[in-house]
DNA sequence: CCACCGCGTGAAAACGTTGCCATGACACAC
DNA sequence: GTGTGTCATGGCAACGTTTTCACGCGGTGG
């Protein structure tokens, strides 16, 4: 039976001043003699004492916890999203509320938000305009990570510059036929989903090449689909791009199956640099997940503490990783 | 500019009722008349209003969070916990708070977690009795996940029966000369990891077999090390039990490396189900984590809100997931 | 007809903080 | 010695809830 907590009363009577100096000191704000403010800290730290959150949130009107809504917590990308909004939140002093969405249609209702957080975190789900504002109308501060919405602070990956410099390095291997595996659900495709289309669109374009666009459902089953049709058409490509490294797993199992060797007949690459794929070597194009959760935690913590952050929109570079999944096509290299 | 948020008292005016009546019918308590229930509910509704849960917490004592303290979010496996003990809490209407203990080396000291939380769950995170019991004077109810600790509330694996079942396994694919790799820190070797290796030495002893464990650091490093080690043996073993799938990864590497085929001249077994093993088609023992988490979010629940709980301390049972990297010796498929 | 009870409701006191204002001590310039 | 200013400190009213108690109202049993 854990007895009540020590309070900040208790405090003061132990180091014999009146709360509101207990307070202050424990604030660190300045006007106390050096001499009282180590009697106060001595006696806090003998009642292991902390302040109550809850209690000066009340007052202060601020509850110095940032909410994260994130579609679902286990797979990698989130986790390691999560993981850095945690750490930058930490540092500031702020704790982190985590949510998962997952099924709930309408998390901007069902949660408790009001009252209960300074600032609201959106990992990879797609608002509407109406439901972010709902969302700010309870929660505060809204950030967009991985998405974005116009007028709305977040923090993305430079999806167009990703998929174009894929492209390229696909092209740069000496492609020319280079399929594209795009995904969209029946709610239609996310706009991270579209940019990183037209960024390959844009590539191809620029090489006077035609591109090859297949959308198909999200996920391994996506990929796994869209490969069985691009090999069913008589000149195959050389190369494939797949959307997401989750695509790309999906393709790969299919190539493998389908007893296509990768990347001797067909090169392949994914995007986001999952935890298989350095194990599969797949080339694929680096997000830094956590980066992406570290400055929107830094820009939680500015938006929050009510100073003006340096950008509210933060578009962050990717990386291409090459692996071994990604080599010249066969055609250059048998010729002489 | 978000306005401030409504309060109890705008709604009692709305509704034409007093705060109390307000707090009765959001409470869900018995004695309001229907008609005042439903007037009270729409005024809230159309306000978009949720209780304050800084306020209530206040004056009930129970903040409605249970703290979660996690080494970090980023492995699979504590994400896998988390999310399940996330969804559980948020089933019974309790916030997640999360925390990262990463390098803090006294995160019982250093989090804000008295007066903020109802519940501390640990996962993975091997305490002293005395770190426990300072947490729990904290921050209430102590719930150990992965671990454990005489007289404290856990939530684990059977670790010995995952490891005897695995080297049952190995057993009845006819291998003889089967290996083990263990972990240790410089501080040490953790229960789980210790309780792992009794479990592999109890098989062994009840088939009338040598043990033969190779203890080196956790992670795929180890592994690999191992692996060396144990190839450079006159007679190396013909399959060997990794304490963990990251170590069984490090060993799979090594394996290739050396060009020794898997399974054809080592089976190779792991421990976990980590997300790879699928991909490269690793045997290994399945300890459904976000079911750990569940079950421990259960657990939460029952501590925070005063029931007792069936049991205060669960171990759930381990599966094998047979898969390409085990098969029978190859003296035996040799032999007539 | 009165005492009593149950029911629906309101008033008011907590809960543990913070911020503002008041107080007292002391130093300094006049 | 009086006025003015600064500094360290204490007192007190919030903040938004829950909870206890009290109230008024009909109905029921004596």
């Amino acid at each position: 039976m854990p007895n009540r907590p020590a309070s900040m009363r208790d405090v003061a009577r132990r180091a014999q001043v009146s709360l509101s100096t207990v307070s202050r000191v424990l604030r660190g704000s300045a006007g106390v003699a050096p001499e009282v403010r180590d009697r106060v800290r001595t006696a806090a730290d003998e009642l292991s004492y902390a302040v109550s959150r809850n209690a000066s949130g009340l007052v202060t009107g601020r509850t110095c916890r940032v909410a994260v809504v994130v579609p679902s917590l286990c797979p990698w990308y989130f986790a390691s999203v999560v993981s850095g909004l945690g750490h930058a939140l930490h540092e500031v002093g702020l704790d982190m509320l985590v949510h998962q969405a997952g099924l709930l249609e309408d998390w901007t209702r069902a949660l408790p938000l009001r009252h209960n957080s300074d600032a609201l975190v959106a990992v990879a789900l797609e608002l509407t305009e109406e439901q972010c504002a709902h969302a700010a109308d309870m929660a505060g501060p809204v950030i967009l990570v991985g998405e974005r919405l116009p007028g709305r602070a977040s923090v993305h990956i430079d999806d167009h510059a990703g998929t174009a410099g894929a492209t390229r390095h696909l092209l740069n291997l000496g492609h020319t036929r280079i399929a594209y595996i795009g995904s969209q659900t029946e709610r239609g495709m996310s706009l991270s989903s579209a940019t990183r289309m037209t960024g390959y669109h844009e590539a191809m374009a620029k090489a006077g090449l035609e591109p090859w666009t297949v959308t198909k459902t999200p996920g391994p089953e996506g990929g796994e689909l869209a490969v069985g049709e691009l090999l069913s058409h008589q000149s195959p490509p050389t190369a494939v791009l797949a959307e997401s490294d989750d695509v790309a797993l999906g393709a790969h199992r299919a190539l493998c199956r389908s007893g296509v060797p990768v990347p001797e007949t067909i090169s392949l690459m994914g995007f986001d640099d999952h935890d298989v794929s350095s194990v599969l070597g797949l080339t694929t194009v680096d997000q830094a997940p956590q980066t992406l959760g570290t400055v929107a935690g830094h820009l939680a913590a500015d938006l929050v503490q009510g100073r003006r952050p340096p950008a509210t929109r933060v578009e962050l570079p990717v990386q291409i990783v090459p692996r071994r999944s990604t080599a010249a096509p066969r055609e250059r290299r048998t010729s002489p």
